[in-house]
RNA sequence: GCGAAAGUGGCGGAACCGGUAGACGCGCCAGCCUUAGGAGCUGGUGGCCGCAAGGCCGUGGGGGUUCGAGUCCCCCCUUUCGCACCA
């Protein structure tokens, strides 16, 4: 049994000695970026699933080293935002002093763990000289227009008098003071990222990243394809209920609509991605803070609209989010409009299943193909049309023009597979898809409706009212406005205050500190206002891989020279929970940065991988279940070459895994035996490859592990190495250095200390990644001359043969035929039918 | 509800284009060695029948395609994750 504490330490403190995991980054030839996930440095200290990421990207780094590229592998700490907050508020110990302990604790476990880290690049978000180019960063989009200030609703504790994060909610309650939560209007930051919604759907086309992640991303987005209709707003008398309309698109422009749609009256604006349910449209249905909610109500239903409305923005923003369960409600306004295709006079209610975020805070309500709207009408007794059939429906019918449909206890919504529209005047008995579009263009002609691209995606709010942020770069001047910080005034420093608790009367912490707010107009010299809001975390890590490169120089956030050699980044491996927000940020970033002339690529990350997650005993890891893993009690045990084997045995890395205690003690039994047999071989100094099978299965091995390698199947290269270690001790052989140096250099990206070690002691230069490259595989001795052919009898194996590679299958059916397990059941019947596949397979069909 | 992924021994998990299911490891069993220690070494280990040779069954369930299906197609069940009334 070796013992890995005194070679781990030896070879940490070579490799710092010798620089040897600091790439150089101007004269690198083959520059390969390596990036992970840079950590929040909690004060618990690093996680196991940290670790587990790390490992696995410190594989594929390692790996990509010894292949050889320049690899560069920083790391750094996301260490603003909410979670370092609370903590420090919950401890008591004021974050300014708590994360540099943090930070110290996980540099100490980052360093032992054997992660080729470049660590005289890191980056702390925390920093004034990071958070300065953060600032920098929210100028240029200042400045581009693509940050603006936008009223929005944050979730708000009445009793606590104060605004709180999504987190702190729970199940609708403040989680200090268990008071119902509601919504405050605030008047925050946004960066425009739905201007480039397009783009950053298009890109996902061509750029390498799990497909999972694509769909998320693509899901995020949320396209889709649809029109905006313009009902007018219908008079308190006006408008029969008209039913001329049904008569065909000539009659259906009835004056009325027309002279309504040119802005003397205001129009309700929908959003719909099924404009051939139209004719369907019995009623329509706004968010209850719909600003024309006003306009629409009459007298009689004033009391009951405002109670509605009230009760709506009573409930929180998480809670409203949570669908399920709950039956529909809303209220009637006793206001009209007037569907733009049939001229009746449709109600327009209010309900809270209507989001005011999404479209245009409107919708037209079509009972029969909407299953919400199926139901909001089922509550209410509101007429339900149907306007859409099946194919064979229609056939049946006399007229589509005049179908009756049944409906049972759903709407039907079906569209796309040869529907057709009934009840729809001169419309009916179209296909669906073709209907819709004919009707938009209809109503096109008269300014009614026009064809529109929706997303779900929404611009990023990023003001916190926080304290544990970058300030946000605003003045505001009497005299002059809204006034950018000067970009040569950064950073806006973020003061020590002692009191940095969110306010109880709604301030951000940094309202109440005059001596940061109040400052001179850059402008005019005059008294300023800062703003007091900080920004998102997410805002900190949406850049940070941008910096390592460059963070020697202080005078620009990336120095054009190292961005050109070393980005975009070669491979970005994290976990999936990122899939949305950082991953989706961080490409909004790099694309204005982009546009607005700092980067030469608009793509941050050329291929992105996800890693799974790790599981404890087939549950998720929690502090309350007692069943964390301390990367530190097992790497004292077993030391870290062996914690890290382990990390990446236990499963697929990109699905996860579980994690058991008694599952480490395999890999450090193949290290422990790995070392026994480079030393025995060491010792008795033999050469070359003596046995041919032996020499086989080290080339064969090279070429598994390799491929394994490409796709980070860590886990069966790690059982490929273990199957040839068990190979070359087979009954008790010594192996030759020879044989044995291509498994200690590919041991190199697994257990790095021991094979640094052991390389070392075959006689090579340290270190291992300096100078050893990763061995490649002879196909000419993969090949054997006998081949172990398989033998089926109607596709159930009955023997396997050794014949001759190549042999024609008259041989191969000689021999088959000559074992008697194959000529018994070949024997039962008739040969129908030989199946053979030279060297793979041979199957005789008996009937 | 929508979206994504996945169901294989006692356990974690292998299996490229359909072609010897269970690699590798844990655990377990037997043996060896030993100052019995949770060390090391050797061999065995899907289930059932059989002294054996061998046979039958077997990748969540049910159908199908095929000489041949864990792998492909259809239906169903279950689990995990993400989104959550997106019009």
């Amino acid at each position: 049994m070796h013992d890995p504490t005194t070679i781990e330490a030896k070879w940490q403190a070579w490799w710092e000695a010798n620089r040897t995991n600091e790439p150089d980054l101007d004269g690198a030839a083959r520059p390969y970026y390596n990036l992970m996930m840079f950590p929040y440095p909690s004060a618990e200290g690093l996680h196991v699933g940290n670790l587990y990421a790390f490992t696995g990207a410190d594989f594929h780094g390692r790996f990509r080293r010894l292949r050889g590229h320049d690899v560069f592998q920083p790391i750094g700490f996301d260490a603003f935002g909410i979670h370092s907050e609370n903590y420090a508020l919950k401890v008591d110990i004021h974050p300014m002093e708590l994360i540099p302990r943090s930070i110290a604790n996980f540099t100490r476990q980052l360093r032992r763990s054997g992660i080729m880290y470049d660590w005289s690049r890191t980056v702390t978000t925390t920093d004034p000289e990071y958070y300065r180019w953060t600032q920098w960063i929210f100028l240029q989009l200042h400045r581009a227009g693509l940050a603006v200030k936008k009223e929005a609703p944050v979730n708000w504790c009445p009793s606590c008098k104060t605004v709180l994060a999504n987190e702190q909610v729970e199940g609708g309650r403040c989680e200090r003071c268990t008071a119902e939560v509601g919504q405050r209007l605030l008047s925050q930051w946004f960066f425009r990222i739905t201007e480039y919604a397009e783009r950053l759907l298009a890109n996902l086309d061509w750029i390498d990243w799990s497909s999972s992640t694509l769909t998320a991303q693509r899901n995020w987005i949320g396209r889709s394809e649809g029109a905006l209709i313009r009902f007018a707003l219908a008079g308190e008398g006006d408008g029969a209920a008209g039913v001329e309309a049904a008569g065909g698109a000539e009659g259906a422009g009835d004056s009325e609509v027309a002279e309504q749609a040119d802005g003397t009256n205001p129009a309700i604006e929908v959003f719909t991605t099924r404009p051939d349910t139209l004719f369907g449209a019995t009623f329509m249905v706004l968010a209850p803070e719909h600003p024309l909610v006003e306009a629409l109500t009459t007298e009689d239903r004033r009391a009951e609209v405002e109670a509605y409305r009230t009760a709506a923005a009573a409930i929180d923003l998480v809670e409203r989010r949570k669908t399920e369960e709950r039956t529909k409600t809303g209220v009637f306004t006793g206001g009209h409009a007037v569907n733009p295709a049939t001229g009746e006079r449709i109600p327009v209610w209010i309900a809270d299943y209507v989001l005011m975020e999404y479209g245009t805070g409107a919708i037209m309500a079509v009972p029969a193909h909407d299953q919400r709207d199926f139901e909001f009408a089922r509550q209410f007794g509101l007429e339900i049309r149907p306007v859409v059939a099946p194919p064979e429906v229609v056939a049946a019918a006399a007229d589509p023009a005049a179908v009756d449909l049944e409906l049972g206890d759903a709407a039907f919504v079906a569209h796309a597979a040869g529907e057709q529209l009934v009840n729809s005047g001169a419309f009916s008995g179209l296909h669906a898809e073709e209907g819709g579009e004919r009707i938009v263009a209809w109503l096109g002609e008269r300014g009614l409706a026009e064809p529109q691209v929706n997303f779900r995606l929404h611009d990023w709010c990023i003001s916190r009212q926080r304290y544990w942020g970058p300030p946000i770069p605003i003045l505001y001047c009497d005299a002059c406005g809204t006034v950018p910080v000067p970009e040569e005034d950064l950073p806006v420093v973020l003061p020590h205050l002692e009191r940095f608790k969110p306010g109880d009367d709604g301030v951000a912490p940094l309202a109440k500190d005059a001596s940061f707010y109040e400052a001179a107009c850059p402008s005019c010299g005059g008294a300023a206002r800062r703003e007091t809001d900080v920004s998102d975390t997410f805002l900190d890590s949406a850049w940070y891989f941008l910096r390592y490169p460059s963070t020697d120089f202080d005078d620009r956030p990336v120095d054009p020279g190292r961005t050109r050699r070393w980005l975009p980044v070669d491979m970005y491996i994290g976990g999936e929970e990122h899939a949305v927000l950082h991953l989706l940020y961080s490409r909004f970033i790099t694309m204005v940065l982009h546009d607005l002339g700092h980067l030469p690529f608009e793509e941050p990350y050329e291929r992105f991988r996800k890693h799974g997650l790790i599981i404890r005993e087939g549950a998720k890891m929690s502090k309350t279940k007692g069943n964390v893993v301390n990367p530190d009690e097992y790497i004292d045990r077993y030391g870290a070459d062996a914690f890290r084997t382990y990390l990446m045995f236990l499963g697929p890395y990109q699905e996860g895994g579980d994690f058991r205690d008694s599952g480490i003690a395999g890999p450090q039994r193949f290290l422990s035996r790995t070392a026994d047999a480079v030393r025995a071989a060491v010792a008795t100094g033999a050469t070359g490859f003596p046995d041919p099978d032996v020499e086989r299965a080290v080339h064969a091995t090279i070429r598994q592990v390799t491929g394994d390698f490409e796709t980070l199947s860590f886990n069966t290269a790690i059982a490929a190495l273990m199957e040839l270690l068990n190979a070359l001790r087979a009954g008790g052989r010594v192996p030759t250095v020879d044989e044995v140096r291509p498994l200690v250099v590919m041991l190199g990206p697994i257990a790095p200390h021991l094979a640094d070690e052991l390389w070392e002691e075959l006689g090579g230069t340290p270190s291992l990644f300096e100078h050893a490259r990763w061995p490649e595989h002879d196909p000419a001795k993969l090949r054997t001359d006998e081949v172990e052919l398989p033998v089926q009898v109607n596709g159930k194996l009955r023997a396997t043969v050794s014949v001759p590679r190549g042999a024609t299958e008259e041989a191969a059916r000689e021999a088959a035929l000559a074992r008697e397990g194959v000529q018994r059941h070949v024997a039962d019947g008739e040969v129908v039918k030989v199946v053979y596949l030279p060297d793979r397979l041979l199957n005789f069909v008996v009937r």
